[in-house]
DNA sequence: CTTGCATGTCCATTATAACGAACATATGAT
DNA sequence: ATCATATGTTCGTTATAATGGACATGCAAG
């Protein structure tokens, strides 16, 4: 045939990348909904979607939510994700530090990572004040939006970074976009300090701190960070940071991931 | 072709059950294993293993957990667990009910379900004894094993129970068999009364307490226990029972699973 | 050295899974 | 009544995924 020059030509999605790609998208959804609704927003035929939902239905990957035909991750997903978290028992110590970090500043206290080529807000304690700084656990944020976001891919690449955040994730909050340069100029600086701070790019309130949680290979893993008005994030930088320091040394971390 | 009387036939597996399959042994297994390993073990051939294995860890389903070829469970499934938890929100309250009732009882408390055709412990709270009694989360048991599994498959009916239940599970640890009329019986009897005790048929010095956490439809979707030496147990029976059934009332459930 | 075993890669074959389009049905708006 | 939209099902076609077997490598036992 001869439309072979772009390989555009809708080629076959595997079974099991749909099959993921629905589970991400009910995820980011956070409710149950229609195998008609899912396939039509995620852009796949809704005869594969039919078929793929109704096997992960057989395998408790989804179940049904309401009595409704509507369909949300399942318990199968839930023991997989205990087992992991067993394995990597990460959560038991975070915890603890996320718990320390929050009495000791009184200000919110998060344990991050990444999820794919996103930033993700893992585990959080919310601080004491009476007007509480949180954010939403789960979420998927673009990297260069975050302070932990210079931490996370400090072992790339230069050109590996590049390649790994999607372009359109410089774009900032208020639609500015970040010179990538730069970018790559404070992930290096902010893993040789083995921390970065900053006034939040996704609002006008709040400084953010954060330090690497590192591995055996001295590789960063996740983040430890506090959010924070910015006159306070100011006032206690050189506290805010021992404090943080202190507790991610204290995170011992076991395989590279 | 002659050969078609048994449909053994060495049948294709599809990719996202062989997938799940191994997702559900290296669950199992609780450790990190070679793809070749895990062929050889659930009876895969190798090359499909070694092609699944690789688009799992394209999607973070799997990682890579010693820099030396072994794969365990990955992060994007603690994310997608988590999501599931945060629908069903069932471990908030199920802490604060753990929590009471070891409190109260000083045994300890568990949170059970079907995984599957199988019982499993989700969450646990150790009692107060010198010597505790506990068990591990997230082990798959026999429904006949379990007082909790006289509870949980109460909706089904008789057929559906035996359809459910392997036929090997009705094979106690001891060796002997439960008859499964029997089993119906105290099936039948256990969801009529809301609550089933017995001495552990897994050990010789425990006795067990179950009651039904419901949901709306008045449907068992899960179980609190209590696991007490015996004649703790004997003793302590009314007040336990009591303490167990204000707590699974406490649980407000939503939808059917 | 040879042999065997465990591990990982590559490739042709063919059973079948993903797909699109047609069909079926209900619901609500015009 | 008519149309549009949302939902779910069925089926034939064809691209391709699952498979077995050949090949390559490293390591340890004989």
């Amino acid at each position: 045939m001869e439309a072979a020059e772009t390989n555009l030509t809708a080629k076959r999605a595997r079974g099991l990348d749909r099959a993921f790609e629905i589970l991400e998208f009910l995820r980011n959804q956070k409710n149950p909904m229609r195998p008609n609704e899912i396939a039509s927003q995620i852009g796949a035929p809704r005869s594969s979607v039919y078929e793929l939902v109704n096997l992960l239905l057989r395998n408790q990957i989804l179940e049904f939510a309401d009595g409704d035909g509507r369909v949300y991750l399942g318990r199968k997903l839930y023991f997989l994700g205990a087992a992991y978290e067993k394995q990597f028992d990460f959560t038991r110590e975070c915890e603890n530090a996320l718990e320390t970090i929050a009495r000791e500043t009184r200000e919110t206290a998060q344990f991050c990572m990444l999820d794919g080529n996103k930033y993700t807000v893992v585990r959080m304690k919310e601080g004491a004040r009476p007007f509480r700084i949180s954010s939403d656990v789960g979420q998927s944020v673009p990297i260069p939006w975050t302070a932990s976001g210079r931490l996370l891919v400090g072992h790339m690449s230069d050109q590996e970074i590049l390649d790994f955040i999607p372009s359109q994730d410089f774009q900032l909050p208020n639609g500015e976009w970040l010179d990538p340069k730069e970018f790559l100029r404070e992930v290096r600086d902010a893993t040789q300090q083995g921390e970065f701070t900053f006034d939040s790019i996704v609002d006008s309130f709040t400084h953010c701190f954060a330090v690497p949680v590192v591995n055996a290979e001295h590789r960063c893993v996740a983040t430890l960070c506090l959010v924070s008005p910015r006159e306070d994030g100011l006032a206690n930088r050189e506290k805010y940071l021992q404090c943080l320091k202190k507790a991610a040394s204290a995170l011992g971390f076991p395989a590279p991931p």
